[in-house]
DNA sequence: AAAGCGTGGTT
DNA sequence: TAACCAAGCTT
């Protein structure tokens, strides 16, 4: 058995067992993956994560969970203290969503993050994948957790592509699944260390072929890693469009203790027609409300002025 | 099912 | 420097 270890020839060894021992040696001590997180904590970091990079959740998430320690905590303020806590994470409907979670917590389930996969599904905000993940992580139970680290390491190390599919699949999640340990604890470990290996080695532009554990198998680097085939994506695109609009809108309520005079805002953005869209918008989502004639708030940060 | 939704670091 | 990229969800 050349180069086995344990009895295990390189390509008869679990795939898992390999990234396991890297994720042992390597494994970042991020603060929700101890386990006096609880679920709470780990449920507000998968939210926080979503689209966003660990280096700017970490103060974020710490302050959050020191305010609102748990689900009733944070249910029992203003949806506005949310987004103004969120401060510039991006996408501030998470907070408001997290927010709705909580209070559906509190509703439906005593407060308690519930463990069943179906239960975390209904929240609001909480989808395929950080269903799948409270689930594993914090309950340490055996599911596929499948976001864009680990659809790209698939999709390298096992369907040989360089670039993963843009959406998870029912495939996807079966292909993922099968690489999981039977047992759930090393099941849950093995998909922490899956996305970690994606996040630090098997990384979108550059990745770090040298120091990764599955380079002898991965189907990608033994075709010589062949460039990605497919269309190149469009491209996001950011300057001039509504979304930098409802962000400067934002910051400016975030900023304020309470209601904002109309000018305030119209100091943000020159264009009217696409700067009273924008308003609009904030308020459609109810990330924003009027407060009285001529001023917008945060919800909740309405209490001396109402609409005439 | 494709498009909309923030923000900032890296290359 | 402009483009790329980051633990997605919703409609």
């Amino acid at each position: 058995m050349a180069g086995a270890v344990a009895g295990w020839a390189v390509d008869e060894r679990p795939f898992a067992d390999d990234v396991l021992e890297w994720y042992g040696l390597v494994a970042r001590d991020l603060p929700w993956r101890r386990p006096e997180a609880g679920p709470w904590g780990v449920l507000v970091s998968e939210v926080m994560l979503q689209q966003t990079p660990v280096n700017r959740v970490l103060p974020v998430w710490e302050s959050w969970l020191t305010r609102w320690p748990d689900p009733a905590a944070l249910a029992a303020e203003p949806a506005g203290e949310a987004v103004r806590m969120w401060g510039r994470l991006g996408y501030p409907r998470r907070a408001l969503r997290l927010h709705q979670a909580a209070a559906a917590i509190v509703e439906r389930h005593g407060g308690a993050v519930p463990d069943r996969l179906d239960d975390l599904l209904a929240l609001p905000g909480i989808g395929t994948y950080t269903a799948r993940a409270v689930a594993a992580f914090a309950f340490r139970q055996r599911h596929a957790v499948v976001d864009v680290n680990v659809r790209r390491l698939v999709a390298r190390a096992v369907e040989g592509t360089a670039e993963g599919p843009a959406a998870v699949s029912r495939r996807d999640l079966a292909t993922v699944e099968n690489l999981l340990p039977a047992d759930p604890e090393t099941a849950a470990r093995a998909s922490a260390a899956f996305m970690e290996l994606g996040a630090l080695v098997c990384v979108a532009r550059a990745p770090r072929c040298a120091g990764c554990p599955v380079r002898e198998r991965c189907a990608w680097l033994l075709a010589g890693s062949p460039p990605s085939d497919g269309p190149a994506r469009r491209p996001q695109g950011y300057a001039g469009t509504d979304r930098q609009v409802r962000g400067r809108l934002l910051a400016v309520l975030r900023d304020a203790d309470g209601p904002v005079d109309a000018e305030l805002l119209d100091a943000v953005w020159d264009e009217p027609v696409q700067r009273d869209r924008a308003l609009r918008g904030l308020l459609d989502d109810g990330l924003a409300v009027v407060a009285g004639p001529g001023g917008y708030a945060l919800p909740g940060d309405v209490t001396a002025r109402l609409p005439v």
